[in-house]
DNA sequence: AACGTTGAAATAGTTC
DNA sequence: GAACTATTTCAACGTT
């Protein structure tokens, strides 16, 4: 093994393709990306709505919902919400 | 074909799955570059490091140059460079 | 005026030391802001929580309306919705 | 004091209006920060440089040296200096 | 106290 | 070249 400072430089080189080679497949894949919205817009569709729907898919709705639950003391005590819930005061 | 305000909601369905297939190829890839980063971090590499290698390996020599030069003349401006210092050192 | 290399070395030590006195200033501000929250828990507050608050608070309501809006057709066209508009369909 | 599930409202209150204060001065600065940048681009500063310098400067020395040590290392593992160049040229 | 995880800030890239 | 979006980077937090 080739040590230069104490590093394999074989190790090092590989690590440093292996994800130069995964950067490329990621670039290659934005490409693509790019490819199918340049499609969708010459068939007419709105591009940047398209994002829009893909983000809202991306989200998982009961994650929200989780949240919602969680901050309901504090939206309580903050007097943010309407006050429509009449059994949790103490 | 169903349209609905004049889209083909199978165009559309179409569109959407594959941008959304080719973002999760693209996540997934993201996963692997960390991983060999864990790794390389595990093998004793300083990962910081290992990013700032990649990223120059990215630029070309003429972007390098012209980031560098104007680098070297701020600091020389600002008196940071050693070889603007007055105090006498060689 | 001292000119290096056509730079005004007056007025780029000026912008330097500004943007370094802002950023200490940024600096202090968020001592102040861990200060706080550390109070407060002491005080028994959950700290996560209360910075989900301010992060909600943050947000305009309207806003999101706005986005409802601009994604109807979409999310129509797509069957993401309960279909409950009669009146739209072409 | 009012009291919700044992939280005091109005300390609750307190807390959140002084962390949403700060936020807001550090957003000021954020701005303030910009405009620098924007004006020193006017007088033909390259912003990109400029942040460079900045961030060199708030490091102290001896982190400069340790990562421009590793740095200077993975290079030469990876045969990207020039010093170790061994196709001859001066 | 180092580690990975998370969330916010800055930077880079893209589009108009 | 200005605004918006996406990616990367950085800092804070809890965890082991």
């Amino acid at each position: 093994m080739t040590n230069v400072n104490g590093l394999s430089a074989e190790l090092l080189t590989s690590i440093i393709e292996r994800v130069e080679r995964l950067l490329e497949e990621k670039a290659n894949l934005s490409e693509d990306i790019k490819l199918v919205f340049a499609e969708a817009k010459n068939q007419g569709f709105d591009v940047k709505t398209l994002k829009e729907i893909i983000k809202l898919r991306s989200k998982d709705a009961s994650e929200l919902e989780e949240q919602e639950y969680l901050l309901e003391t504090y939206k309580r005590a903050l007097g943010m919400t309407e006050a429509n819930d009449e059994e949790g005061e103490i």
